[in-house]
Formats: structure tokens, C-alpha cells, sequence
DNA sequence: GTCTATACAACGATAGAC
DNA sequence: GTCTATCGTTGTATAGAC
């Protein structure tokens, strides 16, 4: 294989995610057609089905770039000080600060399709399940730095109350694109009720 | 207007939405066809865009009639002791120990949907309201009853806390549906270790 | 009012020229 | 490798017989 012929393609797949990331943001993955993701693109319908096989593929390729991106980030952005309260954790893998933050309805689509499509499912599953070991993880030392627990109080704390946690960040995406009021500062003012 | 055509007519209805819904659970909204609808409902083409105009006009029907319905049952179940705590609350509202539980699955696409068809994105939002009016009126309460915090406290605490509960609703809806292992058990134990 | 048969459009994917 | 033109399918909605 051609090294050239490698990043090339790599780019042009990047290219067609892009452009049809753009599409279902606006019109919605059923909604958009080939012809939306040809047109945006640039491309021609021929060079597109040669990066990928089919409508439902794109879409795999497209969640799966943005969320193990957005991942990745928030893996770091723990890393480093300071450590941070939970409703500042929630708007640190939230936030729209980022560069490119994930589109909140492309994520709920992605829910939404993710019973009905198994490689997607699986993948939605999947990440699910990293995100709540990374919230159990900061909420255990959260209980150690802001409350004085004991390693193993804190650990079985932070395990016993991921679930809820994870919930606070998929109603706080929910809630900010769906309620017409959504008022960022008064959710994190909730969740700091919630962790005195 | 003749009566037995209106009691007649809302009968067929109903029994268009039904099997609609049972579609919608089962394929998801999109890959439900008009085929699929008049398959189920033992109806014909004709007699179906008889009551309803368009597949997503009886998406809409389908929706209302779900949500209104549960939404009715929660507060007539509030009324009535025992006053849960949150973690029983969330059981309450989302529980499928009643008739006819709104399946999750619906719920999740109905939001995905929403930001793209006007007039069910007003519903949703409505939907969203009203719960958390209703949330904050419980919260209010539990205040009052449990920790004995005094009428305008409580009710400062209920408005304040009302969308991180709603998050609690909203989060175990996609969790129970999208998490393999999920554990309705020890999403109440999160909840209480939230609400002491 | 209800059903059958069908019109008409849109879409995803491909074949073949360049 | 890329583009243009198109094929076959599917799906919504309707028209017309009963």
C-alpha cells in the first residue's frame, strides 16, 4: 500500500465526515439524504460510496469521531489541576468552550437510533459504560479531597452515585437543547445543591 | 355532526395510534412505513389517511396521547400518600409497575425528533415544563416534610434543585434503555446518596 | 365509509465513461 | 481515482371501485 494513498484516504474520509456532520446538525440523519452529504461535501456520489459503503456507515464513522474525541479530552482535562466541583465537572465535558464541542442533538439522535442499530448500540453501550468508570473515578476523589472520606468510603461512595452523576450530564444535554429557557448557571447552581 | 361518528371516529383513531406504536417501539419511527401501520392495524391505506393526514401526524397523536396520559397519572399518584422520597419518586414517574408504562424507547426518539418538527418540539418542551413544575412542587414538598426547612426555604430549594431531578428522570430513561447492565436498584441507592 | 390498486416522487447505491 | 447519469426500490399519499 502507497503511504500517500493512506492519508489520503484518511483525509477524505475527514473530509465526508465533516461535511456530513454538518447535515444531520441541521436536517437530522433521516432526513439528510446522499445528495445533502454529496452536495455539502463538494464530492461526487462515487467518491463517497468509495470511502464508505453505505448512508448508515458515515453516520457510524461521524459518532464515532466526535465522542471518542470529546472523551480523550476530558480524560486530560482531569488530569490537570484544579480539580473540580461537580457542577464544574459538568460543564468541563460539556461545555461549548472546547474547540468543537460535540452538537447536543447529534448525541441525542445517536441515543435514539442506538436500539435500533446494533454496531451502534454496541458502540453508545460502550461509551456509556467509559464515561461512568471516569465519573466514578473523579467522584471518588472528589470524596477524598472535598470530604474527607477514606479511600475505600470514597471509592464505594463514588460507585454507588455514578449512576445519578451520569444522569446530570445526559439531562444537562437534554435539557439545554430542548427547554427554550435553559439557563446554564442555574443547572449548575442544582447540582451544587445536590453536592454540599 | 352525528354521534356515533364521533365516538366511532375517535375509536379508530385510537386504534391507529396503538398499532402505530407498537411500530414505533419495535422499528423506530423512521423505519416504521405506512405499510407497517396498515399491516398492524388491520386497516386499509384508505381508511387510515381517512383520520389522519400525514405518518407524522399519527407520530404526534401517538405522542400525545402517551405522555398526557402519564403525566395525569403522576400527579393523582402525588396526591395520595405515602409521600415518596426522590429516589421512590423517580420509580413513580417512570416505573413500569402500572398499566401501561410509555416505553423509554419512544420517549428517547421523541426527543431526538424534536428539534427538527416544530410542532412536536413545542410539545416536548411543554411536556418538559409541566414535569418540572411538578418537580418543583414535590421537591418543595419533601423539604418541608423531610428535612423541615420552613414554606419559602423549601420552596427556594425546590425551584433551585428542580432541574438537576429532572436530569434524575430524564438520565434513567436512556440509561435503563441504553445500559446493557443497568441496575434499577442501584440507581435508587445513587439517588438516595444525593438526596440525605 | 372502506378497500384495492396505483401514481408519483425520492432515495440509496451502482455502472460506465473519462 | 473521480464524476455523471441512471437503475431499481421503497414509501407516501391518492384515486376510483364497491
Amino acid at each position: 500500500m502507497p503511504k500517500v494513498s493512506d492519508a489520503h484516504r484518511e483525509a477524505r474520509r475527514e473530509q465526508i465526515v465533516q461535511a456530513a456532520l454538518g447535515c444531520f446538525v441541521e436536517k437530522g440523519f433521516h432526513r439528510t439524504s446522499m445528495a445533502d452529504i454529496i452536495a455539502a461535501s463538494g464530492l461526487s456520489a462515487g467518491a463517497i460510496y468509495l470511502q464508505f459503503e453505505s448512508k448508515q456507515d458515515i453516520m457510524l464513522a461521524a459518532a464515532e469521531t466526535t465522542i471518542s474525541h470529546r472523551i480523550g479530552e476530558i480524560g486530560a482535562r482531569l488530569a490537570t489541576p484544579p480539580f473540580p466541583d461537580p457542577d464544574e465537572f459538568v460543564e468541563l465535558v460539556l461545555g461549548d468552550i472546547g474547540d468543537d464541542a460535540p452538537k447536543p442533538q447529534l448525541l441525542v439522535q445517536l441515543w435514539g437510533e442506538s436500539f435500533f442499530t446494533d454496531r451502534l448500540g454496541d458502540m453508545v453501550d460502550g461509551v456509556f459504560m467509559r464515561l461512568r468508570s471516569t465519573v466514578t473515578g473523579y467522584l471518588t476523589q472528589w470524596a477524598v479531597e472535598r470530604r474527607g472520606l477514606d479511600a475505600d468510603a470514597a471509592a464505594a461512595w463514588g460507585r454507588e452515585t455514578a449512576p445519578a452523576m451520569l444522569s446530570l450530564l445526559q439531562g444537562r444535554i437534554l435539557q439545554s437543547t430542548i427547554l427554550a429557557d435553559f439557563d446554564a448557571d442555574a443547572y449548575r447552581a442544582a447540582i451544587r445543591n445536590l453536592f454540599p
